[in-house]
DNA sequence: GAGTGTGAAGGCCTTCACAGCT
DNA sequence: AGCTGTGAAGGCCTTCACACTC
C-alpha cells in the first residue's frame, strides 16, 4: 500500500516476514521489535520505522500482532495476482534454480525457460516449458511476463538483457557476473556469486574488520534491547 | 597492501577488474576513471577514491595503467597463497556451484564437500571429496579452511554455520534464507536468493521506484564525464 | 582541453533518546 | 516498568567542485 522507497526496507520485509512466520507456526501471536530486529540485524527501532512504514501500529507493552504484520507484509511486498518470470539459460544455475524455486511461491511463477540447445526445445523441464530463444519476445509479451532471470553465460547475458528489456519486462534477477545496461525504468537485482566469494575470501583473511557491525547484531541477539535503556 | 575497510570498497574492486582484464585482453593498456565506473555504477570521482585507496596513481590526460590498477587489486583481494573453502550440502544447488566455480579461481579453492547423504561419502563430485558432516571438524582443522559455503537446507543451516565456526573457519557464504548466528570474528556473506526474487518481483512492479539510481548508471554509461565537467 | 587528486558538501540510512501509552 | 512512535543526531558513503598537471 505505502509507497517504500528504499531497497533496504524491502529486503527487510522479506527477513521479517520468515521470522514472523515460523513464530506463528510456533504458536505465537504477538512480536516486539526486539524480536524482530535480530534475523535483519539492526536496531529495534529500525524495526519500529519499518513497520510505521507498513501503516500498522503496535502496542506499548504488548507489542504488535502478527497476523496483521503478515498481511501487512503480504499486501506490500506480493502482487495481487501471481507474477509471472521467466528463466533464461537451462544449464546447472538455471535448473538448480528451476528445482529450487519453482512452484514455492505462489506470488512468483517461472512461467517458461529458454535455452539456446536445441536438443531442450520443447522439453518439459522441472514442470517447466522449454523453449528457444527466439520465442522469447512473443511469450513475455503475450504473457505479460514481469520478471526475468538470466542464467546464462557471461558474453550472451547483455543481448539477453536487451531482449528481455525490449519485450517489456520491468524487473531482472541477473546471475551473470557483469553489470547490465538497461533502460531507467528497468529494475536489475544482481546476484554476482564472484563478488560474493571474493568478498568472503577478503574479509576470512581480513577478520574482525568490520566489528561494529557484527556486535550490533550480536547484540540485539541477545535479546535485550539496550539501545533503549535509558542511559 | 592498505587496508580496505568497507565491504562496496571490496565489492567495486572485483567489478573493477572484470573490466580491467577484459580491456587487458583487446590490447588496451591505460584506462580512465570515467571508463572504469560504468560497470560498477558509480562516478568516475568514486573510481578515483577507490583507485587512491589501492595506492596507484594516474596521469591526468594519459590514465591509469591497466597492468598496475589489476597488480595492486591482485595484492589486496587474492590470498598470497591459494585459499582452501568447503562446501557443506551437495543438493542442486552445491552441485550447480561445484560445477560452476570449482576449480576456476585460483584463489579460493574448494577443498572437499560434505553431505548427510551417506551414498555420496567417499565419492568425487566434480572433482573434489564428498565426506560425511562428522568428518567436517577434523578437515577443516587439517587444511586450515578458512571459507566455509552453506548450501544445505534452512532448518540444518544453523548447526551446519557452529560446527564450522568451532572448527575455525572465518567467512561463510550463505545460500540458505536466514542470517546465521556466528561469532563477531567471522564474517558471513549472505546469498539470500528468497530475498533477491522478492526484492525484484516489487520493484518489476514498482518501476522508475528507484530511478534516481539507474539515471547515475546511464550518464555513466554514455561515456561522459559530466560530473567534472565545469557547470 | 582533458583527466587526476581531494577537501567539502550532500544524501541516505540507521541509531539515539525521550515523550507517551498501558 | 516496559515498549511503542518519532524528532534529532550521527555515520557512512557518494558526489560535487575545483585546484592541479600533462
Amino acid at each position: 500500500m505505502t509507497a517504500i522507497t528504499s531497497e533496504k526496507t524491502v529486503e527487510r520485509m522479506s527477513l521479517y516476514r520468515r521470522l514472523l512466520l515460523r513464530l506463528r507456526e510456533e504458536g505465537h501471536t504477538v512480536v516486539f521489535s526486539h524480536q524482530l530486529c535480530v534475523p535483519a540485524g539492526v536496531t529495534p527501532a529500525q524495526v519500529r520505522r519499518d513497520i510505521m512504514q507498513l501503516g500498522c501500529s503496535g502496542v506499548p507493552h504488548a507489542g504488535y500482532k502478527i497476523k496483521e504484520l503478515l498481511s501487512a507484509i503480504a499486501e506490500t511486498l506480493d502482487a495481487p495476482q501471481s507474477q509471472r518470470a521467466v528463466l533464461v539459460g537451462v544449464g546447472h544455475l538455471g535448473l538448480a534454480l528451476l528445482t529450487h524455486f519453482s512452484g514455492r511461491w505462489r506470488w512468483l511463477h517461472i512461467h517458461a525457460a529458454f535455452d539456446v540447445n536445441p536438443a531442450k526445445h520443447g522439453a518439459i523441464v522441472r514442470g517447466c516449458n522449454c523453449y528457444g530463444i527466439e520465442e522469447l519476445p512473443r511469450i513475455v509479451r503475450e504473457w505479460r511476463v514481469q520478471v526475468g532471470i538470466i542464467a546464462v553465460p557471461v558474453d550472451t547475458a547483455q543481448s539477453v538483457a536487451t531482449m528481455l528489456c525490449e519485450a517489456g519486462i520491468t524487473g531482472l534477477l541477473n546471475f551473470a557476473p557483469l553489470r547490465l545496461q538497461v533502460p531507467d525504468e528497468v529494475y536489475v537485482e544482481n546476484v554476482d556469486l564472484t563478488t560474493s566469494f571474493e568478498k568472503v575470501a577478503y574479509f576470512a583473511r581480513h577478520p574482525a574488520r568490520l566489528a561494529n557491525d557484527k556486535s550490533a547484531e550480536r547484540d540485539a541477539a541477545l535479546g535485550e534491547n539496550q539501545a533503549d535503556v535509558p542511559g
